[in-house]
DNA sequence: TTGACATATATGTACGCACATAACAATATT
DNA sequence: AATATTGTTATGTGCGTACATATATGTCAA
C-alpha cells in the first residue's frame, strides 16, 4: 500500500503532539482512545500504542488504565544530562587532555563522606585528588573518595595513564547515582590549583554512586567560574 | 503457559542489563542477535527487540543495522532534570510561595538576549524580574525576556496573581529549548534582592525557548549560594 | 584493481489477534 | 446501607508473520 509509511508511529506521534502543542487539546483533558485513533489514522491499534508510549516516556500525556489518556497537565519537559568521561568533554572541544594525580592515599573518610555514603569512619577508603587538564591549563579538580571493601583492584590500576575518574566509568558498574550541582566560592586549596584569584565563583557537581546497597564512590568537581554545563530540552 | 510471564520485556531488559553490569557482557562487545536471544528467552522477537529498543534509549547498547547490537562503550548514564515550576519546587519543600514582580517594562533587548534568541536590537521585548520567595525569605531572582510577537497575550496576564514563570509553563508550548548552569559572584543588584554579602557565590541556571524558530523566551535565575539542584541516575 | 551489482543478514516497523490487568460502574447480596 | 460480585472498558503486553531498510560481503565484469 503507498499510505502504509504515513501510518508510522513517528509520524502519527508527531501528529498528536501537533495537537497538544497548538492546543486542540488541552492540557488536562482526555484525548481520545488508542481503538478510536487507531480508526482514525487507518492502521493498527498497536502502532498507537507506541506512539502514546512514547509520549508518555517523555512526560506530555499520562496514562492510566482503563481512564485513559491525558495531555499532562504540566508538560513537563525534561534534560537529560549525561555522565561523562571528562577526557571526552574535553577532546570534544577540540583540545588536548591530561590529568595529575596530586594526592592519593588511604584515609578514614571525613564525616561528609559518612553522611553521604553510608559508611562508617573505620572503613577503608582511597582518597584521590585529580586535576584535570586542557591544553595543559587546569579544567577541573576532583576530590573523590573510593570504597575499597567494594572495588579492591583500584589500587592496582594505572591511575597515572587513566584518570579515576575514566576508570572507575569503564570498569566499575553501578546500579544507582545521585548528582547535586551549587555554587560556592574557592578557598585557598582550590583557588591555588585551579590558578583562579581567592573568592572566585566556582561551580560544583557532587557525585556518589552505589552497586545495590554498598557505596562505590563519592566525589566533588570544582569548575572555575567559566564553566558553563549545557544541555537541550 | 505458566512460563508466559517469565518472558516479559521487562525480565528479559532487567536479564540483559545483570550480564551488562557483570561484566558478562563487556563494553563495545557484540552481544546476540534478536534472534537467538528469543530463542534462548523462548520468546517472540518482537519481544526482545522492545527490550532492546529500551536499552538503546537509555543509552546503555548501541545498535546497528546489519552490523548488530553492542553494549555502549561508554555505558552513559542519563541524570533527567525536570523543569520545574517553581512554585511547587517550593511547596514541595512545605514551605509557602509567593512572587513579586520587580520590574515589568517594554524594552530593547541587551546584546546577550539578542546572541542568545537571534532577535534584533529593534523587536519588542518584555523584560521581567521576578522574586521568587519561600517562606517570605528570597528564593531566586528570575530576569527575563518574553518575545512580544510571538506571545502577545502575556500583557494581559495578571503576573501578580501568577507567576511568569507558571503563566508561560502553562500557556505557551515550545518545542526546544536549551538550559544551562553555571556559577558566578553576586553583584550589586542581585545580592540586594537575595539579601546575600556582595560576592556571594550565584548558582545561576539560564534557560531559552523557541517554538519552531521563533524565541519564546530566555532568563537567568539566581540562587543563593545555599541552593543545590539534585537529580538521581 | 576497481567499480557495479547482487546477496545475505540484522535491525526496524507494521499488522492482527489474543489475553492480562487495573479501575470504574452497575448490580446483587447480606 | 454497607459490602460483594460481576461486567465493562481502556490500556498493557505478547505472539507470529510479513515486509522494509541499511550495511557488510562476495561476485563478476570492465
Amino acid at each position: 500500500m503507498a499510505t502504509r509509511n504515513l501510518n508510522s508511529h513517528r509520524s502519527i506521534q508527531d501528529n498528536l503532539l501537533k495537537r497538544i502543542h497548538s492546543g486542540e487539546w488541552q492540557p488536562g483533558s482526555l484525548i481520545p482512545t488508542e481503538a478510536a485513533l487507531a480508526d482514525e489514522f487507518g492502521c493498527a491499534r498497536t502502532t498507537v500504542n507506541r506512539a502514546l508510549r512514547q509520549l508518555a516516556s517523555e512526560g506530555l500525556v499520562i496514562r492510566k488504565r482503563h481512564s485513559g489518556t491525558r495531555v499532562a497537565l504540566t508538560p513537563i519537559r525534561k534534560a537529560t544530562l549525561e555522565i561523562p568521561i571528562i577526557r571526552h568533554d574535553v577532546e570534544m572541544r577540540g583540545h588536548t587532555y591530561n590529568h595529575m594525580i596530586l594526592k592519593s592515599e588511604a584515609l578514614q573518610p571525613p564525616l561528609w563522606v559518612q553522611v553521604r555514603t553510608g559508611l562508617k569512619h573505620h572503613d577503608k577508603m582511597l582518597y584521590l585528588q585529580t586535576l584535570h587538564l586542557s591544553d595543559n591549563r587546569p579544567y577541573m579538580v576532583e576530590d573523590r573518595w573510593v570504597n575499597l571493601n567494594a572495588v579492591p583492584q583500584i589500587e592496582a590500576a594505572p591511575l597515572h595513564e587513566i584518570s579515576p575518574n575514566e576508570w572507575l566509568v569503564r570498569k566499575v558498574p553501578y546500579s544507582r547515582g545521585e548528582i547535586s550541582f551549587s555554587a560556592s566560592l574557592a578557598d585557598e586549596e582550590i583557588a591555588g590549583i585551579l590558578e583562579t584569584k581567592l573568592s572566585a565563583a566556582i561551580f560544583v557537581i557532587e557525585r556518589s554512586t552505589w552497586m545495590g546497597d554498598t557505596s562505590i564512590t563519592t566525589l566533588k568537581m570544582y569548575y572555575p567560574e567559566n564553566y558553563r554545563l549545557t544541555t537541550v530540552l
